[in-house]
DNA sequence: CGGGCTAATTGACATAAATCAATTAGGCCT
DNA sequence: AGGCCTAATTGATTTATGTCAATTAGCCCG
């Protein structure tokens, strides 16, 4: 049974506490301060901005933007998303605490994306021109900067094959699956956790319409995979959704 | 009328001639030396190294190899592709004279995709390491990889979109529009010119079947925007395409 | 505490593209 | 020149998912 609200640790301890420092940041293992040396990371800390909470559903930046900065998820979620030509809204990624948004934008110098917080949320600004210094400076830094795009490069082309060659049912998998492995990576329940976005959004992300992501998870609860209540899940089997996801169990 | 082969003025002057530097490259506006000064380019020109060419069908490099080197294609064509989990092979993307493939290896230190020749192509290489050194003390070198990454990113999340929003037309024209936009980069025809590629790969590439691919290049003719004769393009409407593909006419 | 929003679910039906199948057309080798 | 192999085209049928529609369930706010 789904009881109450599966709420992270992150949001207890320290809820969007602005007055903080990555060498003390719980998320330091996962985020920027991962590849860096103790001294390395006192450099980046004096380069990094902590600005008031962003609000549930408020921009962080627009698509078109004038890029100046790439920002790192402290608490909260937020979803990225581009407008096609068509008019069309592409959800194209979600980021959660630790993990970074915005580089996008350095190759035009202007966000290709709009961001959105999905809840309130904790966000730490880092001024791009000052990555580039760092970066010129500290080989850790360009290197750990180098991997970082090629690996939103991999992620991107991995979902990709998602949408191009997998049925609803291994999308939403493959989703519950990452965001399951992501959860686990800050030490929170790989098993039990909120889903921060909207059906909406999901189905937007996955290439689906709402009603079939609906119905999706539908069948994954009557199959006893997980349960459901509202944006609480809960795996009850999540080899079977590794295998449905067509991840190696 | 199409007639005889529409081939590159490339191939004609130098054909796949190992014998060259990035100064003197016909390429070396749109290609890595872009954003290089006449001196930075010396030192370009010194890490990269250019084997003999390859044959149709020759693989570049595999997914999951160790990841050393990036490169550019200098003639020809190359595809790479990646296999899912599933065993579903998803082409990735198609790259042409003066463009960067391998750049996805970068975040794992192996490939996250196969390379593979079209048609017989000239290829540089260069190692990743003397980039970094490189981009350590040349600035420009830094901020133009950033860049190259950057870009890299959002054109996989077009190409999101793409799959995830657009019906078999509108994928099929996009793609025609993107060859026909780099052709004339490139100083070719935007109006003439040879797909490199299959009906399978275009078909793979664009999440469709080669059979949907095929009627819709057969419903483009009978429109009138295109002629074709097996792989010879010949556009005879780039704004209709254009507004088929949903970008701005 | 009730009314009105909005998000989510569920069902019935429509459709774009996939699948299955047959034919055509080149290109290449002997 | 003839035969084989593969790529591409075209047609008939199926199917997964979209669309349209109705219902339910929270949830906020006066």
């Amino acid at each position: 049974m789904i009881t109450s609200s599966a709420h992270s640790a992150e949001d207890k301890i320290c809820p969007h506490n602005a007055r903080q420092n990555c060498s003390s940041c719980r998320l330091s293992a996962i985020c920027l301060p991962l590849a860096l040396a103790q001294d390395e990371v006192v450099q980046l800390d004096e380069i990094v901005q902590r600005g008031r909470p962003l609000q549930t559903d408020e921009l962080l930046y627009r698509e078109g933007d004038n890029f100046n900065s790439i920002f790192a998820v402290r608490s909260g979620s937020v979803k990225a998303y581009r407008v096609s030509d068509k008019g069309e809204e592409q959800v194209t990624g979600f980021y959660l605490p630790g993990e970074i948004l915005g580089m996008d934008g350095i190759g035009q110098n202007r966000y290709a994306n709009s961001a959105q917080a999905m809840e309130v949320s904790a966000i730490c600004e880092i001024p791009f021109s000052k990555i580039e210094d760092l970066s010129g400076r500290l080989p850790n830094m360009q290197k750990h900067f180098f991997k970082l795009l090629s690996q939103e490069i991999v992620e991107d082309q991995r979902h990709i094959t998602l949408l191009s060659k997998h049925s609803a049912e291994e999308r939403l998998a493959s989703l519950l699956v990452s965001i399951s492995a992501r959860n686990a990576r800050r030490n929170l329940s790989a098993f039990s956790f909120r889903l921060p976005m909207s059906r909406t959004d999901i189905g937007n992300f996955l290439g689906l319409t709402i009603e079939t992501v609906s119905r999706v998870f539908s069948r994954f609860a009557k199959q006893g995979l997980i349960e459901i209540n509202k944006k609480e899940i809960l795996v009850l089997d999540i080899d079977a959704l590794k295998r449905v996801a067509s991840l190696a169990n």
